[in-house]
DNA sequence: AAACTAATGTTTGCAGTGTAAACATAATAA
DNA sequence: TTATTATGTTTACACTGCAAACATTAGTTT
């Protein structure tokens, strides 16, 4: 026999979310099923989560911890490697968790300052970022060393997208000559050695 | 007094479609609100678009459409011109038709080869923009030339993404230091610059 | 021209959605 | 102990994608 109150509703249905997300990508991602799911009623979410919207903030900014845990692991005192590092583990979170990571970067979530949390860990793990940039660069004007981190970010992002547009379609397409799928295709065979040559460009 | 046949269906929902797209996002778009703004029944659509994505489809390939129109504009003898004018183009499409642009881009639509003539216009977009970065870049080697292509495009793709996220942010925000906010607001007030740079790199 | 067929429209219906409102129960503060 | 607050459930509404049955018209065949 289970008790009327839960107890521990808000993190169940947190890690719940987290892992429907990623099953099911997040517009399948329903607050009704993410209920049934936790074994709860319909609504009960409402009262952890207003809207849809700040259930999608916060798995959202579970995905940023994460994806800051990941990005951080390496500390070499080369500072090349770490970069290197980060790069490669940025790019397989996009890959592996690509649900989630279309919340943190699409468009799901309209303006993200608005839920604090997921702004403070966004924000983190940019600085996170900016400093290896900064560091391997061995830039020291500010805005030069702003600049190249967006630049950076901007290109592996990218990158995320074309790789994960390249993971969507099916083998045969790779033998159609002259598509975009089939140039980063070539990359993603080399993804190590694209790596270094993205790098040297920084 | 209208007759039962409608005459031009397709054409009248798939412009409207792609107004209301861009007017509302794709995620408020549903087939009954087009229906209803058509003054059609609810399902009447579905004579022409089998499902919401097959729709999502149509718009994205207009999409493309337009965007290759913008991009092939500049014809001139000096190729970094032209591609300095496609870059722009392209970052002024993805800002002004955002939404569209999610749909071209994101993963509204999960496997885009399954939309043949999607396929094709996408193509054809990335076609143009390949020989534009090898004019300019002057490299023979055809798999440099593609990873240069997918290099300059992922970064642009990236940056529309980045710059977007600006837009969608309270002003105020441009204001709390150490934010990867305000490192893209300096990149945006001098994109002309910034493009520059751009190239050079390429 | 008449009749059959296919295309394209409407109506109806179902299962699912976000979320507001009213209500129930349990934990906490007074 | 009692009042309040937090957190659950039930009910209800307007919306969604889409399937199925039906209506009307356009096009094709005889």
């Amino acid at each position: 026999m289970k008790s009327y109150h839960h107890g521990n509703l808000k993190k169940e249905l947190l890690t719940c979310a987290l892992k429907m997300c990623e099953r099911d990508g997040y517009t399948k991602l329903s607050i009704r099923s993410l209920a049934k799911e936790s074994n709860v009623s319909q609504t009960a979410p409402y009262r952890h989560f207003k809207t849809k919207e700040e259930l999608y903030a916060a798995v959202a900014t579970e995905g940023f911890n994460k994806l800051y845990k990941v990005m951080s692991k390496s500390k070499s005192r080369d500072h090349k490697k770490n970069l290197i590092s980060s790069g490669k583990e940025y790019i397989n979170f996009g890959l592996k968790n690509s649900n989630t990571y279309d919340l943190m970067f699409g468009t799901a979530i309209a303006d993200f300052t608005k839920y604090p949390s997921l702004f403070i860990s966004a924000n983190k793990l940019y600085q996170h970022f900016r400093s290896e940039v900064a560091n391997h660069s061995n830039e020291k004007d500010q805005d030069r060393i702003d600049e190249k981190s967006i630049n950076t970010w901007a290109k592996i992002h990218g990158l995320v997208g074309l790789l994960r547009k390249l993971q969507a379609v099916p083998s045969k397409v790779l033998k159609i000559p002259d598509t975009p799928i089939v140039a980063i295709n070539k990359i993603s065979k080399d993804l190590d050695g694209y790596l270094e040559r993205f790098i040297e460009k920084i």
